[in-house]
DNA sequence: ATTAGCACTATCAGCTGATGAGTGCTAATA
DNA sequence: TATTAGCACTCATCAGCTGATAGTGCTAAT
């Protein structure tokens, strides 16, 4: 078990100069992604400084943690510290250009027409074409989820349909199983005392209500509530099913930047677990923004050599899940930052207007 | 392009003796995966045939097509042709072990609690497990599901949810937008009205109906029929989304057996397409029974080196989508041919047993 | 018809020395 | 005192060579 690090410090000073050699050097690994020696940042830095200034510096910045050498002959590589320094202290919010927000924008338009599944996955997948990363997003929790209508469907004399629709417009089915065989009519008076009684209230609220109902209303003996709440139980009894969206994995495997990446095997690995997945995308410290994890702050093992970059998305009154991309710790933060942030807010915007549009 | 073939031709007769040697090329490639050369296979052949005679013979296979040779000093590869003979002529109907039949069964007991989709999900997901290949399913096409019930939801004065549910126990919705506010009461009347008329029809059937009737009863003035069949119209407009499972494709990247396979990423690329793969799927010269696809019997081009082995499903009435794993064409053929068939079966068998369920 | 023997060949692992990029240190310099 | 030129040193990479190995094809002997 590696110590997991909450957030690494860089609060120590360093001065103006040693800073820009710095930021020379991680933009030089971020945009060649090879290490960065002392001689070519003398020429791409532009400050009159020699080579063996530069080696100066370097070795300053070594000792400081900020820079490390695969093997002595080769140029230098930034550590997750100087990533880092690099977002906390350099990287202003930075405006997408105008084409890439029109493409998000559309793109989202596009996919959302039905339901709010199919507008997450092709966000989803929006994202991870974007980035050339994995793309990960977590769907709306069931629990904090405002009922907007639930029916019952009479499927045999044994099955019942259950169709419960979320304010967001999630549609959720269940089949349950009854010993009694109860009629349609019937359903539709338990349905719609369920409506009634329940209107605008979250999933996790109706649930602890019907509970209590169960105690209170024991010695009451009034069959029509009594099985009306004994419906609404098992109706409302969803499974936690953790929905996980994840895309682009093929990058992992195919794309250059992620190729000094030794634990892909591991990360794919880790996909299959959606619920371990989902506490990665839902754990939130800060509430709201832009969150990064790079390297050794995340604590997931196999996940030690990435940056996860996300944001939380949501509608006028709720946080409902997380989007974000899992990319190379060396990955152009100037440009994902904006555009994972962009995307959350075009996502939350979309729900949003979907979720209004009932009366 | 390269030129399709629709199955490699084997009838020339071979005798006995080099039979015998082939098929034990085929195995020992099969098992090692290395080219077999003749000294080994001299040995473990047991005919009491010399290396050099084994030679003469490899040498004539090479001739007739069934051999290959990577480069001069390697020992030998069977060809498609070599695994088509031997998948035709010595494959014969292999009993699983019992052992692994109740690994199916129980699979997919588990996982078939609630809906169709559920149930296809951990099927494809056992078969790419037994296997380490990957696996593809199609869900059953809409088109040809039976109905068992339609019913509307009024959502708001412009929305209406559809929920359609087939005979096999798949659940659609949709939400349809409509011009006219329609009460709840007067959607109830025309889904029993739709439900009455289109029960144990299958929606290709009602969708058909429906389009003659709009001709036919232009001239009826009946509102409840007219706007019966208006909404009935667009609630059968179902998307005719081919859905596709696909499962187990990390395989294609870190299993062992793959790894003489250079168009991983060709692939990857195709399982994007899920309406190309739905096609991949679901053509089928043979009516029934397993089929099985070799090296450049595949039509797309990105799995001319690969074998696909696939076999369709069904209800008590008709085909309903088919279940199939890609593999190496050095796979072995003796399990996995009997391990598709028998999940095959079993998910036929399954799926059978809830759509009778109803009454 | 079969097989032993031999020449041939491609691959692979391991070694070699050359190359080059990059560092660290020291002494000279502004 | 801060910077820099110069130089020795290190190490990864690569091409080229080596011998060992595993295979073949051919021919002549059985």
């Amino acid at each position: 078990m590696s110590k997991t690090v909450q957030r690494l410090e860089t609060k120590e000073s360093i001065d103006e100069r040693t800073q820009r050699v710095l930021c020379g050097i991680i933009r030089g690994y971020i945009t060649s992604n090879e290490p960065v020696g002392s001689r070519s940042l003398s020429k791409t830095l532009e400050m009159g400084l020699s080579p063996a200034t530069i080696r100066n510096i370097m070795s300053d910045l070594s000792d400081m943690g900020f820079l490390m050498q695969l093997h002595t002959s080769a140029g230098r590589i930034p550590t997750d510290k100087a990533y880092r320094f690099y977002v906390d202290q350099v990287v202003v919010a930075n405006q997408l250009t105008r084409k890439l927000q029109k493409r998000i924008q559309e793109a989202t338009k596009e996919g959302g027409m039905n339901q709010v599944e199919d507008l997450l996955i092709s966000t989803t997948r929006l994202l991870a074409g974007l980035t050339q990363f994995v793309c990960l997003t977590s769907s709306p929790r069931v629990e904090t989820s405002i009922l907007r209508r639930i029916e019952f469907i009479r499927l045999s004399s044994q099955q019942i349909l259950v169709v419960l629709v979320t304010r967001n417009g999630q549609v959720r089915n269940k089949i349950i199983a009854t010993t009694e065989d109860l009629s349609q009519d019937f359903l539709n008076t338990v349905s719609s005392f369920l409506n009634e009684q329940f209107h605008n209230r979250s999933l996790h609220e109706i649930r602890q209500q019907i509970l209590e109902s169960m105690v209170e209303d024991k010695e009451r003996y009034d069959r029509l509530l009594a099985q009306a709440v004994r419906l609404g139980k098992k109706a409302f009894e969803l499974e936690d099913a953790p929905e996980v969206y994840i895309e682009g994995q093929h990058n992992l495997i195919f794309s250059e930047r992620f190729r000094n990446l030794n634990s892909a095997r591991g990360l794919m690995d880790a996909f299959e677990h959606k619920s371990m997945i989902m506490n990665l995308l839902d754990s939130t410290v800060e509430a709201d923004g832009i969150q990064i994890y790079i390297g050794i702050e995340n604590e997931l093992e196999s996940l030690q050599d990435c940056t996860m970059v996300k944001a939380q998305y949501s509608d006028q009154n709720n946080v409902l899940g997380t989007i974000g991309v899992i990319g190379p710790t060396n990955m152009d933060y100037q440009t994902v930052i904006p555009v994972v942030d962009f995307t959350a807010r075009i996502l939350s915007q979309t729900i949003t207007q979907q979720s209004s549009s009932c009366d």
